[in-house]
DNA sequence: CTATTTTATGACCGATCGGTAACGAATAGG
DNA sequence: CCTATTCGTTACCGATCGGTCATAAAATAG
């Protein structure tokens, strides 16, 4: 295993990036949803025709699951790299809601509770990449909550546990009131209450 | 306006019961949503051939309106009923959690929330609905917790607004998670436990 | 009876769906 | 140079999409 950057490849070179293809492909899924996405759209929004795109991703299903992926682990980073810039367990809890809140925009949402609506219960696919999520969010969330319970910034009769499923179906809940009947920040100034409770 | 039980058709009579065909649609586009359920889909669970289906109900998106219609009072109507078989308004509140939640079966989840999720964001006919059915929830919640603070079972410090939106978010939330990640009873818990916070 | 109206049925429509095959262009190894 | 291999492009595939239409059946009105 010599270098990674230059790749040798024996044929004819490829003349796109596949990474900002995928990202095109995975912002087309994430405001459109998977059945409402053609390939046509895919093609259009990538630049890609057909061809191009079946022999670098396969086909439709299993591109839109790279595209889930890909946006499920851009975000865990993301919101990771913003729950460590705060000392302060419960200031990075809020830094997380913030963020997710701001992420799921307007009229797209969140792309995994979208797809989990959309696809979880008929595509063991989806589901177990939306479970598998879930889990790590869940885990993340859960030790931060244990932290600021010691740190005594949460009340010590609360369940770690509880309050980790409680912040998940407030954010769940969040990501899905924001495409039609309420706006961002009164869905922050809420999770924000929720926590309140805590302290 | 005589008689409206025995309608005077001129011509040939219905041979199907338009409300049960409605309930059928209807429980497909909950199940599978507005994309993935195919006029095929809907003729083989109604019965019905694609002209009757025209002829009663007009266009598969003017059909989608009218069981989301459909889902949307029956649902208000029994969860409206179980509200008031309690004396205690908490009491009420938390049997609209559990009335809510059993709904929601898992895997289905809301039709309310489904529809929201898909469509909302790029169908005006289906957002103004959703709108206006959340406000409606929103009302009806609002004064339910009202009453609760004024009888004394929830603190008076909280506004009933913030706490009507915390549980709004928290159903919607509710109903997403079950189509993947959380099982009912867990759902009921947690948001038990959310009102156990107010009291 | 005939005429009229409404329904049920199935054939039919163009458009689009996801997916594939064929072929020329571009690179590397020899 | 030639060959092998990969990529980009285009034409094409059968299936299905939502939607319409012609026609026969079933009722009432006269």
């Amino acid at each position: 295993m010599a270098q990674a950057q230059q790749k040798r490849a024996v044929g004819r070179p490829r003349e796109f990036d596949e990474d900002a293809a995928l990202e095109s492909a995975m912002n087309a899924f994430w405001e459109k949803g998977y059945e409402a996405t053609s390939l046509a759209d895919l093609c259009a929004c990538t630049g890609l025709h057909k061809g191009s795109l079946y022999q670098a991703f396969g086909d439709k299903h299993t591109l839109f699951l790279r595209a889930l992926k890909n946006y499920a682990d851009r975000e865990f980073r993301e919101t990771a790299a913003v729950a460590f810039e705060h000392e302060s367990p419960l200031d990075s809890l809020r830094a997380i809601v913030r963020k997710v809140c701001s992420h799921a925009e307007e009229g797209k949402g969140c792309m995994m509770i979208n797809s989990m609506v959309e696809l979880a219960p008929h595509d063991p696919d989806v589901k177990a990449a939306v479970q598998a999520e879930a889990e790590r969010r869940m885990r993340v969330v859960g030790e931060l909550l244990g932290k600021a319970q010691q740190a005594g910034e949460i009340r010590k009769d609360l369940e770690p546990q509880k309050l980790a499923q409680q912040l998940m179906i407030g954010l769940a809940g969040a990501a899905t009131l924001v495409k039609g009947v309420i706006t961002t920040p009164q869905v922050m100034d809420v999770l924000d209450d929720l926590i309140d409770n805590w302290t």
